[in-house]
DNA sequence: TTATAAACATAACAAATGTTATTAAAAATA
DNA sequence: TATTTTTAATAACATTTGTTATGTTTATAA
């Protein structure tokens, strides 16, 4: 196993990386500005797809409702990422929800211009259908995580993946969610998702400052994990 | 919340479905008849893609390995099915892995026949595309069952799913699985799925002969899981 | 700034699940 | 068929996680 991260992000970043100056300037020329305050939502689970969404700064998280009704949250969104695009390829409805949980700004590619795009550039249906098959993956790497591991080693893989994430475009930046937000993405409760942080506090792996997680100590992380080191680099 | 099990089965039997007769034939004509035996793999976790596959007869199912080596299965598949088509949109390694659980009948298209059904039939691309995005959603479905499920609701849900989808082909069939296979679906060790096996047997919620489980109280099962009966009609 | 509400920390106890061990049953093989 | 190997059932005990409750801190809004 090459990198630990890239089986838990979805390098969505990468979509338009792959183009010429002209193609890139291209699809930036249709994109238009957006402000989207916390606590609203993106899109949500049965609306009818609207365009594709980058953002340019904030966090948002993308979730779905079991049915009885709790929310599961299967992935965090940061600066660069781009997301609602799998709805548009389906021609169907979202199937998920996203909400912003700082206020965001959006780099948004309505419809009818994004087909416009596929149309332009041929190139660019086969990298998000390529990138959609990625995403399966890393969801069943999430999926592989849920169901083998205990609640501490779930947390301690999904502080490693957040900050890896967050510390791309904010070095030093530590894990800022509620309690709760990152219960529902390691599939706990809050109170014993807390009991955790606690352990992990007293063993000196993480400290807390307001809110916010600061990893302390990586080795013991992987060594909770049974990882070996390089894993990371 | 309409139906169940759209929600958690990939529905690539349908992949087919939409096209003309003419064109059913056309892809029909690309399919090699193959025979995999119980035991051995359609494909594996970064293997180079060969072709898909459709299932004739048999069951397989399709696993991960975390990062400390267990078996996450995330499918099973039965008659009809189609797979092993992701890796060919994305010019990538296969993601994952799929076993053959008993002998298997299989109609097979090679690569490059099937990239010659992508050029001649265009809705293909769209379809699969499509699909693609609908069995993400599925990954997300189960990830939310195994984030908020306790051991008994995941067993619950799952006997339901997997038996609706043998009973597709062979009415009254039955669960016939290992107990390791069925503990490595629901996330939990053979004993612990025995001791709710157990539990359900004395319920009267299933019946148990040989290692097949057939539910004998639908109602008892979505009470259990606290839904309405309609869903599953 | 102060009042109010929301989020967080923590503990005690209950319940669920994991683990180890043993025996029985079924399947595979000679 | 007999033998061997694999799989399944079960129980006892250990550990983990869920739940309820209470007090404290932090954020939000008047």
């Amino acid at each position: 196993m090459k990198d630990l991260y890239a089986k838990f992000d979805f390098q969505s970043e990468l979509l338009f990386e792959g183009l010429t100056s002209t193609e890139k300037k291209r699809v930036y020329g249709s994109m238009e500005p957006l402000i989207i305050k916390k606590g609203s939502l993106l899109f949500y689970e049965d609306g009818i797809p609207t365009g594709i969404f980058q953002i340019k700064s904030g966090k948002a998280k993308k979730f779905k409702r079991g049915f009885s009704g709790a929310e599961q949250i299967f992935y965090i969104y940061t600066t660069g990422d781009f997301l609602g695009y799998h709805a548009l390829f389906g021609e169907e409805r979202y199937q998920d929800s996203c909400e912003a949980l700082l206020d965001l700004e959006i780099n948004f590619i309505p419809k009818d211009a994004f087909f416009q795009l596929l149309i332009d550039i041929p190139a660019l249906q086969r990298t998000f259908t390529k990138n959609i098959g990625h995403e399966f993956g890393v969801l069943a790497n999430i999926i592989a995580v849920l169901a083998q591991k205990n609640l501490n080693a779930r947390l301690a893989i999904n502080l490693l993946i957040l900050e890896h994430r967050f510390q791309k475009h904010a070095e030093g930046s530590g894990i800022d969610l509620t309690r709760e937000d990152l219960a529902n993405i390691i599939g706990t409760s809050p109170e014993s998702l807390g009991r955790s942080l606690k352990q992990f506090k007293d063993e000196g792996i993480i400290e807390v400052d307001k809110r916010v997680i600061y990893i302390k100590n990586k080795e013991q992380i992987l060594k909770l994990l049974n990882l070996d080191v390089n894993l990371l680099e």
